[in-house]
DNA sequence: CGCTTGTTTGATGATTTTCAAGCGCAGTGG
DNA sequence: CCACTGCGCTTGAAAATCATCAAACAAGCG
């Protein structure tokens, strides 16, 4: 219990998501029970069996796949709101609290069943995996074609973009998860991080007061960055001026 | 009809995929009747609506996204015997024949049917999401965490792999596409790839009589650096020994 | 107060990109 | 028939980004 509290990690400002949003998935769980996790514990591993899905109430889960030697991925994150969990065969990957978490569960049975009979929640499963495949692809774009800074822009106007699309400042952007998460998540080193946070607090993109507190002063030329707007001017250097 | 056949690119080997793997299709479709492509031609594009899915019956199919500034991914190829095209909402990506190549098609409406009534064919889709998916995580991890050698490794112990399946000589593997799109799949340059290529050639991995044909001379030290077998000794620059 | 964990900063080096040029081959047209 | 052109691949030299190694700093906790 107590080291549930201990999370120095800020919870991510939308906590409580939309309540419309959980309906279609509490009607078929026992009562909307939640079971909480401290930061860093694991929620399953790669080949563990798929026995439930879940509904994140709270805080930040982490996916990630790691090598024989270490090397570490991360695939992805899901935040309040998300449905975890879903699809064929054991698990593919490793899903780890980032920060404390409630997850609302509902067994593997209860949500097959509930998928045939409820077009709400089948309709959000539907729409959720089909925007998983999307930014997964985006992802991969993100990882052959991007410099160290358009990568942390895109990352940061991402999490932006979900601010507002759920009515929160697009400004300010809490960070849940460790420098480790972000370089493994973006392909690079956590030096080369805290480096690209550094650059663009310097020139006035970003302001923070602590690592996981993250204003965005200005945002157009942050999502120039991210969207690696090169047209104007030709060269990609023009991607390292507007970052300078 | 002539450019059709003004394709210089080899047919990848296993032209004829096992005839079993075809059954489940064709008794869906008006008569086993191809589309024939011819080599660079579009299929469809990003953003179309799904209209049909297809079987490959021969050649070789790429996906891409394309960036605005002409920045361009390659997410993934498909090779005969392999079905493509569904998915939900409309296409994600683009689909390019690589060489020229035959398609089974089969339209959305007969496919939800027949994914219905037919255990065969929807057991082959559920089977095929779940290896692209597990891939696509693969591909992220040599797309973050591996060198140029050994994404090359891995992308040609991958086609060795598959041939060996299929019943095919390991050790000789036909690249059915180009330079660019081997490197756009592995977030390279085409210059990187052509190095490697030869300097696996001078270390006795491989041999080359033209780009598209490799011998490969020595599977066991390829096979280790695609794992990125940094195990033993240590370090990173191990690697770079099992090449040299 | 010392220890641990996570972040930042610095200096150095290396892998890969970029820019440039050359080569081989196939198809074309005079 | 042969030069010419376009395309794809290879190779070279130089520059640049990012990783690596190392150390210092800050905060929380026992």
């Amino acid at each position: 219990m107590h080291i549930l509290e201990a999370n120095t990690r800020p919870m991510i400002a939308f906590t409580k998501h939309h309540p419309s949003r959980t309906d279609f998935f509490s009607r078929h769980t026992s009562n909307g029970a939640c079971r909480k996790l401290a930061a860093r514990q694991l929620i399953w591993a790669e080949g563990d069996l798929r026995n439930e899905v879940c509904f994140v109430r709270s805080g930040t889960v982490c996916f990630y796949k790691v090598l024989m030697d270490g090397r570490r991925v991360v695939t992805g994150f899901a935040y309040p709101g998300d449905m975890i969990g879903f699809g064929i065969g054991p698990h593919q990957r490793n899903a780890e609290a980032v920060q404390c978490c409630k997850l609302e569960p509902m067994t593997m049975a209860n949500f097959q069943s509930a998928i045939a009979s409820d077009n709400d929640l089948s309709d959000f499963v539907q729409a959720q995996s089909s925007r998983e495949l999307c930014s997964s692809y985006e992802h991969l774009m993100v990882l052959t074609k991007m410099t160290a800074s358009e990568r942390l822009a895109h990352f940061l106007t991402g999490l932006s973009t979900r601010n507002r699309r759920l009515g929160y400042s697009p400004n300010s952007v809490l960070i849940p998860m460790r420098r480790v998460d972000i370089a493994d998540y973006l392909g690079l080193t956590i030096e080369t991080i805290s480096r690209t946070f550094t650059t663009f607090k310097t020139h006035g993109l970003i302001g923070m007061e602590d690592p996981c507190v993250v204003f965005i002063l200005n945002l157009e030329r942050l999502a120039a960055l991210a969207r690696g707007a090169c047209d104007e001017e030709g060269s990609v250097s023009v991607c390292r001026k507007i970052a300078a």
